[in-house]
RNA sequence: GGCCCAUUGGUCAAGCGGUCAAGACGGCGCCCUCUCAAGGCGCAAUCACGAGUUCGAUUCUCGUAUGGGUCACCA
């Protein structure tokens, strides 16, 4: 019985018996995987796509962005959005990687339809969804291959293989295994079957077919078409434990699961002929590709791919304990994808994220500078948008993890947390002053005693005489339960005790007449009470107080003022 | 180095042979205003370079430069 080798020669090799002898454990057949995973049924404009990290750490914001793009492609069509833990390194391995990742994915809205769709819980029909789990059926497949005289065991050591690159670059060569350089294409049977049973290890790899002077073309999602000359490596398709290289597992798996479009990041872009010749080779139909741009972080004057190891920012987790509002992260990445983001977001003020459909052909094939900056204004309009209760169970969910002294105040008394959180919160023009929850501390510290440092910012234009004077003739006037206008009148009426002018205007027109305005009238109070000269509304502030804290605030604003 | 990809203001970017080259963030200024934050109005700031093609190039072609990615039993 002879078999065929790549090039379709006939070989004396006879492969099944190589693949027997290599996967005796093994007595499936691809096509026996194809009823165990049947085509999904899902409309015609329906995608399929994943999110295939492995478990190495914390989740990167560069992975939150292409997670979110699938996701995004998958539901927009009515489609399966899929998480899939490639975890066939497990040198890399961390403990908890794939709970971290779901953290990530959940923590920021990310649904996921299937495969881990969270802690512990694997759904859908076409798992296991951890490549770990699914060593026999790569095996599987990589035994068809060695039927097919596509795929063979190579037994070359490192030392050997460094060797062979040293050769390669010495005389400029394509490095990597492949022509004369792969020496183990070519074994026979008995010389394969000898080093086997010494024990020797060794790795599956692909026979490639490729020519170097012949090109493979494809048409990227994002990126248009692109031309590559044909991978001719033989590329390693299992290691030595069994375990299927990224490739392979992509190309079995993303076949197996029904993938219709991955998006991965650009570093992939380069395989793209190994993908395809695999896919090739196994006679199956290659999905649609689309390879995103990396997120990019300025370094010297320089760009460069924002990195696990130097940026805290990288990680995901970052935003958490900076208290970023998650939907704020989520639109600045939608923003980043597709420019009309911000149209959309202006047209539709208070619509969710998701009902923005996202286009891939708009996508930038060139990497963006992650912009904190414009991270914060979108968080900025993203905070605003929401109602004071909001903010309030926002505020106190991240308090509760990284502020527990916040956690305690906000919580004391919900009703004057949430008026705090609703000073100048109308809805026409709402206040923009927080970006991000670890700024409410800061923001609001005059509202709480404990936070509240009894240190006085300087009004100008005021002495300290005639503050105090302001401060004690107020007590007298200051009327707890008058509105904002009655309130501001009584400042006015203040000011005009005092030699001061009631209106702005006035005292603009003739500022030798008057020592000050009202303006400055209202920050003596503004400072006795908050001890800064910038803060909201003061008279929502002061009603918040309550008028015990208002006159104890004044009293101790008298006495820091005497002395 | 080979192979891919990219290059419009400080940043994100629109643009698809003829535009005073959008918009957003940031910066600056003015207005509004009890202080801020907002809001309104305005200003400054961009087509990497060199050849072509064309009546005309930011747009098309080719080079150059610069930047990025990739060349593992890592993904």
């Amino acid at each position: 019985m002879f078999g065929y080798n790549a090039h379709g020669k006939v070989d004396i090799m006879d492969y099944n018996k190589l693949a027997d002898l290599l996967f005796s454990h093994i007595d499936k057949t691809p096509a026996d995987y194809d009823s165990v995973y049947p085509k999904r049924e899902l409309g015609e404009e329906a995608k399929v796509t994943r999110f295939a990290p492995s478990p190495t750490g914390f989740l990167h914001i560069g992975g939150l962005f292409a997670a979110l793009i699938s996701e995004r492609i998958a539901h927009q069509s009515g489609g399966r959005f899929i998480l899939r833990i490639e975890d066939t390194d497990k040198k890399r391995e961390v403990e908890n990687g794939v709970e971290r990742i779901l953290e990530g994915l959940l923590g920021f809205g990310i649904k996921i339809d299937e495969g881990f769709t969270d802690f512990d819980v694997q759904t859908g029909d076409y798992g296991p969804y951890k490549q770990s789990e699914r060593a026999e059926i790569y095996q599987c497949f990589a035994k068809e291959l060695v039927k097919k005289g596509m795929a063979y065991p190579c037994f070359c050591t490192e030392d050997e293989l460094s060797a062979i690159r040293e050769v390669q670059e010495a005389e400029k060569l394509l490095p990597g295994y492949w022509g004369q350089f792969a020496k183990c294409r070519d074994l026979s049977f008995d010389e394969i079957k000898e080093k086997i049973n010494s024990g020797l290890p060794y790795v599956l790899r692909l026979k490639s077919p490729g020519s170097e002077d012949r090109k493979v073309s494809f048409k990227d999602g994002i990126r248009g078409k692109i031309e590559m000359p044909e991978n001719i490596v033989d590329v390693v398709i299992l290691k030595s434990d069994g375990i299927p290289t990224y490739h392979f597992a992509h190309v079995v798996d993303d076949y197996l699961m029904g993938t219709t479009n991955v998006i991965r990041g650009d570093e992939w872009i380069s395989s793209i002929p190994i993908h395809l010749q695999m896919f090739y080779m196994l006679g199956l139909k290659a999905p649609k590709y689309a390879h995103i741009a990396p997120i990019m972080k300025e370094d010297d004057g320089g760009k460069r791919k924002i990195s696990k190891r130097k940026d805290p920012e990288a990680a995901v987790t970052y935003y958490d304990e900076e208290g970023y509002p998650a939907d704020g992260v989520i639109e600045y990445l939608l923003n980043l994808a597709n420019y009309n983001f911000e149209d959309f977001r202006k047209a539709n003020k208070n619509a969710h994220w998701s009902e923005f459909k996202l286009e891939m052909n708009k996508m930038s094939n060139s990497g963006a500078l992650f912009d904190l900056v414009k991270l914060n204004d979108i968080c900025k309009n993203k905070i605003a948008s929401y109602t004071s209760e909001k903010v309030y169970e926002l505020a106190i969910e991240w308090a509760e993890k990284y502020d527990k002294e916040l956690f305690t105040l906000l919580t004391r008394d919900k009703d004057f947390s949430v008026a705090m959180f609703g000073f100048d919160r109308n809805p026409d023009k709402p206040r923009k002053d927080i970006g991000k929850w670890n700024e409410v501390r800061n923001a609001f510290s005059f509202m709480f005693d404990e936070l509240f440092d009894g240190k006085y910012d300087e009004v100008e234009n005021v002495s300290k005489e005639d503050a105090k004077k302001m401060l004690e003739l107020y007590k007298d006037m200051y009327d707890e339960n008058a509105d904002n206008s009655a309130w501001f009148d009584t400042l006015k009426d203040l000011a005009e005790k005092v030699g001061f002018a009631r209106e702005v205007k006035e005292y603009k027109k003739n500022p030798e007449a008057f020592p000050g305005h009202v303006g400055d009238v209202s920050n003596v109070l503004r400072v006795a009470v908050t001890g800064r000269t910038k803060s909201p509304d003061l008279c929502s502030i002061m009603k918040t107080l309550g008028k015990d804290k208002v006159i104890e605030r004044i009293d101790r604003a008298i006495n820091a003022l005497a002395i």
